[in-house]
DNA sequence: TGACCCATGTCAGAATTCTGACATACATTC
DNA sequence: GAATGTATGTCAGAATTCTGACATGGGTCA
């Protein structure tokens, strides 16, 4: 019968799915003592490796809507671990950065979302875990291929 | 001591963040004009393959609460796309089960998603579409070891 | 039989995220 | 200089999803 259906089980955008899904579930879990969420995670990281992300760069970065990093990076700003200038130093962006206090948070965030990795990559050899990085780096460019950017138009 | 931050581009966890993201922006690109979503389409091909899933099942197979999957569940119920008897025929359970129409739906649905999962997969050899799909499988396995189920506690 | 545990369907409310819209700032083009 | 296009931050409302809770059905085990 239904030759041509997509297996569920044996179909790679099912199996993508099913990985990110529960690799969500499997760090939020391990947040969760910390009272942080894989987007509170997410944040903080990119600003670590790039002091001065704009709301728009972190939205993109962790793919959410700016809105929705909006009210993420005013939480994070009330709580003390980000700053935002008043002013625009040029344009209409505004640099965010991390607090020294923000930094702590995010090492211990670090540490248990590194657990986590390693627990998923467990079993795998190094060579095999770069074919499966670099197999994901070609997925994300063939889909991004003749696309057109999202947002809000 | 450094320990070795993460590097988000060479990140296994964000790469399949990115890809998955990505696949789900595709498919609702072409799902849009269909009038689905993501999560329709996975529940309509989840009850093409095993007729009978119940609710709760069908929530778990599309990485939702059963609550969710309720709502849409009813959604498309009210649109004649699926059909639940009145009554349990044993225990709790409702058996939900395609209507026609739904499998005419489905079947333009997964035209358009089968179109999706080529171009991602476009450029890989077949030894590495199947390479990639036994790391996302070992991935996931290893990420439910000794690991609580999920659900509603 | 009865106590217990687990899974299911469902209701209600909260939290999160998204869509739509607007004004502003800069670059490009005429 | 003026017009246009793109990108940003932000406000407001809607839609979606989740958390919490409850009663029911069935299995296990004493």
């Amino acid at each position: 019968m239904g030759q041509d259906r997509i297996e569920l089980e044996s179909s790679v955008g099912y199996l993508l799915k099913e990985a990110s899904s529960s690799l969500r579930a499997a760090m939020d879990a391990v947040l969760r003592p910390l009272d942080m969420t894989v987007t509170h995670y997410s944040c903080l990281e990119l600003l670590a490796q790039r002091p001065g992300l704009s709301n728009s760069d972190l939205a993109r970065g962790a793919f959410v809507t700016r809105q929705s990093m909006n009210v993420l990076l005013h939480a994070l700003e009330r709580d003390g671990f980000v700053t935002r200038p008043a002013e625009a130093p040029a344009g209409r962006t505004l640099p965010v950065t991390l607090t020294p206090l923000g930094r702590r948070r995010l090492e211990q965030a670090s540490t248990a979302v590194r657990s986590v990795e390693a627990r998923m990559l467990r079993g795998m050899t190094r060579e095999e875990q770069s074919h499966a990085l670099h197999a994901l780096q070609r997925m994300v460019r063939s889909l991004h291929e003749d696309d057109v950017p999202r947002g809000q138009g």
